[in-house]
DNA sequence: ATAATAGTGTCTCTAAGACATTATATT
DNA sequence: AATATAATGTCTTAGAGACACTATTAT
């Protein structure tokens, strides 16, 4: 860095650029009962105060995006540790009546138990886990649930994404807890891709590609021949 | 919208919350020679002045992140009407020596003609059509371009999309003229992926697709058996 | 014993790789 | 005529769907 550009930086000013405010929204997505499910916070404040919306806040100056959606899920839903991935950036112009608002939007995937746990620690009427149909969050009478800002849009992307993404990453472990059983992990892959699979193909591909391995136990009090539990076992690198 | 909402809105100060600046930054590609390549433009201020960056500019209030992409590569580039694909959000910290900066950033997919037609227009000092090896600009050495910022991150990020991306859409054919040979598609396809592919499955799959047809022209002066030309013909919705 | 799902084995079908063969231009 | 690539056809191989059959538990 020569002596122009740490004259250059000393004096400059950010505020010679209009600035657009910039929060992270996360779409916060479990799979229960064979169905997908995201989170919903109650809006406290203004604007669309009382609404069910994402979970999001606004971006800190000195944190990163991830951080900052890391934040969200931990204050608004008492959660740490979730996996959470980049969605899309949304920019419109009318999306916030107050001002101009960039939402960088993220997804964040986590196994049921936790949310539930989560939920019933806040209680009913600021958290709320509700089922999406189509890339639509319905209400248990199966209605459409009004989502504020373009929140409707970036669930139905959230959707459209991991549903793409399942096929070649290992985010539909991301759902499920320490030990599954293969039915477990094929009832999710049939909720996020809202069609049934082929149960003997699924077993043989998923087994085919080494990503799971048992963990010696069964699941028993099924009524059934016992299935065995597996475990997720990531790929070493370069491994096929 | 309530009484009190109007009250709020009314009220809203945006500078209430901490605003970062926010860039877009375009990755625009072209394949050439059976190489990917990517538009560089000579920065004229500081920092990083007169090194070579990715195609970018700062976000107009008023304008939504798309019409960004597109002003930078009209005002950059002197280019109209080019396909552009939003990628992702960069938001590091220490990303801009200047200030907080988020970049959204874009890739771009436009035919070589029309790029080299861009350079020339320009001149060669201030835009630079630089070949890509495995995600990194290099110059005709071979020799790896530095870019300022966290712009080698976004371009590797960028191939890596298209890379994948290559396999279920349709982005491949904005790299392509009006006309073309099924040779000149596999060229593009062997150059974003790094590989040969096999030739007989490459034409049987492509053709099984449906998303070419035949122009009924042929290639002529090439030395051997004239090609036929085809056309990119997009799938109608629901067609297989 | 019955019901219900787990798990195995086999056949078929489809799509891709390999490769041989014919076609048609330039030189 | 020689050469180079286009285009077609056939054989093989890998993976997914379909389905039959056996296994093992709870009731």
């Amino acid at each position: 860095m020569d002596i122009d550009e740490q004259a250059y930086l000393a004096a400059y000013d950010a505020s010679r650029y209009a600035r657009p405010s910039v929060t992270v929204d996360v779409v916060l997505l479990t799979v229960r009962d064979g169905a997908v499910h995201v989170l919903l916070t109650r809006r406290t404040v203004q604007p669309f105060r009382d609404q069910w919306s994402l979970v999001g806040t606004f971006l800190d100056i000195d944190e990163t995006l991830d951080e900052t959606a890391h934040r969200a899920l931990r204050v608004k839903a008492g959660l740490d540790d979730v996996f959470v991935e980049q969605l899309f950036t949304f920019g419109d112009l009318g999306r916030d009546p107050r001002t101009r608002v960039l939402s960088v939007a993220y997804y964040a995937l986590v196994e049921p138990a936790r949310l539930e746990a989560a939920v019933d620690a806040r209680g009913g009427s600021t958290l709320w886990l509700a089922r999406v149909a189509d890339g639509v969050a319905v209400d248990e009478a199966g209605v459409s649930v009004p989502l504020p800002f373009d929140h409707a849009t970036i669930l139905a992307t959230a959707i459209g994404r991991i549903r793409g993404k399942l096929g070649y990453s290992d985010i539909g472990f991301e759902l499920l807890g320490d030990a599954f059983t293969l039915r477990d992990l094929r009832l999710v892959y049939e909720a996020i891709l809202g069609r049934p699979l082929n149960k003997d193909s699924f077993r043989r591909t998923i087994l085919a590609r080494g990503v799971v391995e048992p963990t010696g136990g069964v699941l028993t009090g099924v009524g059934h021949r016992p299935p065995a539990l597996y475990r997720f076992r990531p790929l070493a690198d370069g491994e096929v």
